[in-house]
DNA sequence: GCTCGTGGTGGTAACGTTTCCACTTGAGTG
DNA sequence: CACTCAAGTGGAAACGTTACCACCACGAGC
């Protein structure tokens, strides 16, 4: 990495504070005894120029501390390099995992990241979107809320390259990038009926969610295919935040008949399930299975740890951000779909009385 | 929330496309019949504007659905509302909270946020400085590797606001945020002393990094006022990342005579010593206390919960924004500690054996 | 010996905005 | 009734860059 470039302080002509004028193209221009689109043409490429007044111009440039002002460029190229990232929450490491392939396929495409946080109010991502719409970026990539439509269309007609992360928005023809939602959640819920658990409560997100519509309805189909009922009233739905999960939770666990086993269906519900069963003084696995849509880093650390689906956050952010700068003229909009992992620890085991055939304690009351 | 300005599809002279030319303030100016300067009034806040003509040029502007250019105020102002946040690693909980704080300040300020992530890394860090340079913004914010010291000034020289925060560099004159890392460090050893623990395993970072350094120094300070020696076979210095941090956490354990206690000096390190314990089989706190220095969710959720220094994470990057934005113009750079809380839970208990007085086991060999 | 293409170059006109100056109007002041 | 002042307005000139056109050599082809 180049370590050259040293620069005196207080050398140069740039001086001090905020006196210190700018160095521009005209400057390296002059410096160098050439024409302005000379300079320009070594800087972004574009026509042809002698190697030997190339390398004049870059010499004065770097003697002159020369840096192409973005701003210049991208006004009148009329594009920009810069991409909005709009996710729920940065400090949940889903969403902050996201935002690393995010950034890594920005570093190499030369791209520059805008982030915004919703924290899944549409009202905020609507201020976002505007302030987009007017940063002009060449695309936004986007955990939508599901509203705004018509500010998504709008953008898409200004020309920005709309990429939608995790959950399609119906209405608007944009690449989406998901995981397997109902396959992976049918794959952790038949690991837990082959386990022999047929009464396995299930903490699910809102219901006009469409990741929580997909994990959902894979955990139903799992049951259909096994020819086990779906224990209805075990099946909670709440809001992804943390206050509303943990009541959830705890009415979850206190149900009757109580679960044999439990699905949170993404990290945030599933640490309340977590702090639910230890105030209910219940002991995992052996008094009642736990499992977790989404891996997390303390996933290995609890004791027992904890069987999960892990999602490959990473290269969505990495696929998103391809989408946005091959997003291709024609067709269709691309779905691109990856694949999630079951990742088997030891919160989950056969249910310690037999399923089926069991007698339900009767509380009073 | 503002919902009005609902946007037909298809109707609008906006066509479809990139060939939608975008709507400009000269056509804004022209429609409304007013001069240039006049629209510039109304959508900058600039001079004086009579209410009819601004009431009518607004009305035009939400016809036409103009937004204004951030390109064009940008150059023309020759000042940018972005800021850039370098963090070291997005996906690690500490670093997304101080980015939630900054961007909560920025949603308020109206200012966007430019994110990069330097892994730690001097030569990422040099990249995303220049990419930075190139991009004029209002300042940055970064949690400084240390080196790349002729950009940082650079930057100051080209009238960019620095603020580094979790760590000053030593040469660069720019306000820092930081936690008081050597004061909370002496509060956990010291509870640690109390509990009547004297031989404290100590995991801590880089011999060359400001946080490692303070949080070393709090806790030898710890023992010094407490009249202890430092058990220096079991202070142990890692890299912040988890192969390494790993090793170091299983030497710390199987080190003759063992800790009674261990001190893990930040999350990362936290998470391999947990680790570490579990493989070892030894059980927090009967066997071994444990305290760490960082709060994470998953603190409350382990089995016992960890007692820890919890920084103030999000409101250091609220401060940080803060200080970008009110940057003073003259005297010496601000310094702003914000203070951590030490955070009592169920990971340390007083030693088995009493202290002082044991009888170390010969291993032969 | 003329044309023709092409590598190399300089200058001018944008891009969309703000800044600045000049101008008009009408009300207040002597 | 001049005279001043401020509110309100229009228009030109920037900001730093790229796009584009025109031009000059010079060698190749006839």
């Amino acid at each position: 990495m180049g370590q050259s470039r040293k620069v005196k302080a207080g050398a140069g002509p740039a001086g001090r504070g905020p006196g210190a004028r700018t160095v521009t193209m005209k400057d390296v221009a002059a410096a160098a005894g050439v024409g302005l689109g000379t300079v320009s043409r070594v800087f972004s490429g574009g026509g042809p120029v002698a190697n030997a007044t190339r390398e004049r111009i870059e010499a004065t440039a770097a003697r002159l501390n020369y840096r192409p002002s973005a701003l210049g460029r991208d006004l009148r190229s009329m594009r920009t390099r810069n991409v909005g990232l709009m996710v729920a929450d940065i400090a949940n490491t889903f969403y902050g995992e996201f935002t690393e392939g995010v950034l890594a396929a920005a570093a190499s495409a030369d791209r520059h990241v805008i982030i915004g946080a919703t924290g899944e109010d549409p009202g905020v991502e609507r201020d976002y979107i505007e302030l987009m719409l007017g940063q002009r970026p060449e695309g936004i990539i986007a955990f939508p809320t599901g509203q705004n439509a018509d500010l998504w269309r709008e953008a898409q007609d200004a020309g920005i390259r709309v990429v939608f992360a995790d959950r399609p928005v119906e209405s608007i023809p944009a690449p989406v990038v998901l995981s397997d939602n109902a396959g992976s959640a049918y794959a952790l819920t038949e690991y837990l009926l082959a386990l022999g658990h047929s009464r396995i409560g299930y903490l699910g997100g809102p219901a006009n969610v469409y990741t929580a519509i997909e994990r959902e309805s894979g955990f139903r189909r799992a049951h259909a295919d096994a020819g086990i009922q779906v224990a209805e009233h075990l099946v909670l739905r709440s809001r992804f935040t943390r206050g509303l999960a943990h009541a959830g939770a705890a009415r979850l666990l206190s149900a009757d008949p109580p679960p044999t086993a439990v699905f949170a269906s993404n990290n945030v519900l599933g640490e309340e399930v977590l702090g639910a069963l230890s105030v209910a003084g219940l002991r995992v696995p052996r008094d009642v299975s736990f499992v977790m849509f989404d891996d997390v880093p303390w996933a290995k650390l609890t004791r027992p740890d904890v069987t999960v689906i892990a999602q490959p956050t990473w290269a969505m952010g990495r696929e998103a951000l391809r989408l946005v700068i091959e997003q291709g003229t024609a067709g269709p909009a691309p779905r691109v779909v990856l694949n999630s992992k079951l990742i088997v620890r030891g919160s989950a085991a056969p249910p310690a009385a037999p399923a089926g055939q069991f007698t339900p304690q009767r509380k009073d009351e």
